[in-house]
DNA sequence: GCTATTTGACCAAC
DNA sequence: GTTGGTCAAATAGC
């Protein structure tokens, strides 16, 4: 794989959100074509690096799908059942309709010992994009009435709103977060390779903390990065650590960066 | 007419 | 043999 190549998307998208982020707090709304505009380029990058590391490392399994050869002889019902390494669950008082996807129910079933049926959802864009993501909503409990909703896999859909990028911007200017999601094959940075990472952060040594992420502190398409975790993709990703990244981050600017990657023009 | 949902059938995994 | 995930024809809604 060309790191290189993958190091400057990731910069390049780093430097839009920086951008991004001056721009909204400057809450002029004449912005808005900017920001839109950055905006896209942030989300491009991002899909690019993404894309560039699941090419590699994800393609061997895409070739052993077995939906793929039952197209071939035209069976129905041909399938593998889903291995729980890829799946995220969320419960909420309410089915996730509006969870930043656009989603198509393709079924629905009685599950044995279950009060009520489950339903079943594909990304609307999977075979016009061959998004594959599916996801789960089964209600557990009536009142008050709980949804369960698991996911599987993640999206790869160019829809706008499916980004597997989080810039989380609030009130403080400097509380922008960004997230990303690494191969955890990858060996863990050393804060000499890395020097944004506190020198207690190499990416498999955090304890994760667990109380950061509720679904009051988190916007809704946080759930939508969750989401988006591969085995090969995320089990250290860092959304465990964005307080630590975002505050370090927000220390150094962008030409400090391209220096540590050895980026510089 | 187009798109989304419903639902019975199919079949691999267990 | 049973269960659960997916397909696809039928149907509904716009």
């Amino acid at each position: 794989m060309d790191q290189r190549k993958v190091l400057e998307e990731l910069l390049r998208g780093y430097e839009s959100a920086t951008k991004l982020r001056v721009v909204m707090n400057e809450k002029d709304e004449s912005e808005i074509r900017t920001l839109q505009s950055l905006a896209k380029n942030v989300l491009r990058s991002f899909t690019n690096t993404l894309f560039l590391l699941d090419s590699h490392l994800l393609s061997p399994i895409k070739s052993e799908d077995s939906q793929e050869s039952c197209k071939t002889f035209n069976r129905r019902g041909c399938y593998k059942r889903k291995r729980s390494t890829q799946e995220w669950e969320k419960v909420s008082e309410a089915p996730s309709v509006d969870d930043g996807h656009h989603w198509r129910k393709y079924g629905q079933k009685d599950i044995l010992k279950a009060k009520y049926s489950r339903n079943y959802y594909r990304c609307t864009h999977k075979y016009d994009q061959n998004c594959q993501a599916t996801k789960q909503v089964q209600r557990i409990q009536e009142n008050p009435p709980l949804y369960k909703t698991t996911y599987f896999g993640h999206h790869t859909c160019n829809d706008l709103l499916s980004s597997e990028i989080i810039l989380h911007s609030n009130d403080s200017p400097s509380d922008t977060s960004i997230l990303l999601s690494f191969n955890n094959s990858f060996p863990a940075p050393t804060k000499q390779e890395c020097p944004f990472l506190s020198s207690s952060s190499s990416l498999s040594s955090i304890n994760p903390s667990p109380s950061l992420i509720t679904e009051e502190t988190i916007p809704s398409f946080y759930d939508d990065y969750m989401l988006s975790s591969e085995p090969t993709l995320n089990d250290y990703s860092m959304h465990n650590h964005w307080d630590d990244m975002s505050s370090a981050l927000s220390d150094f600017d962008i030409d400090d960066i391209k220096r540590w990657f050895d980026l510089d023009d």
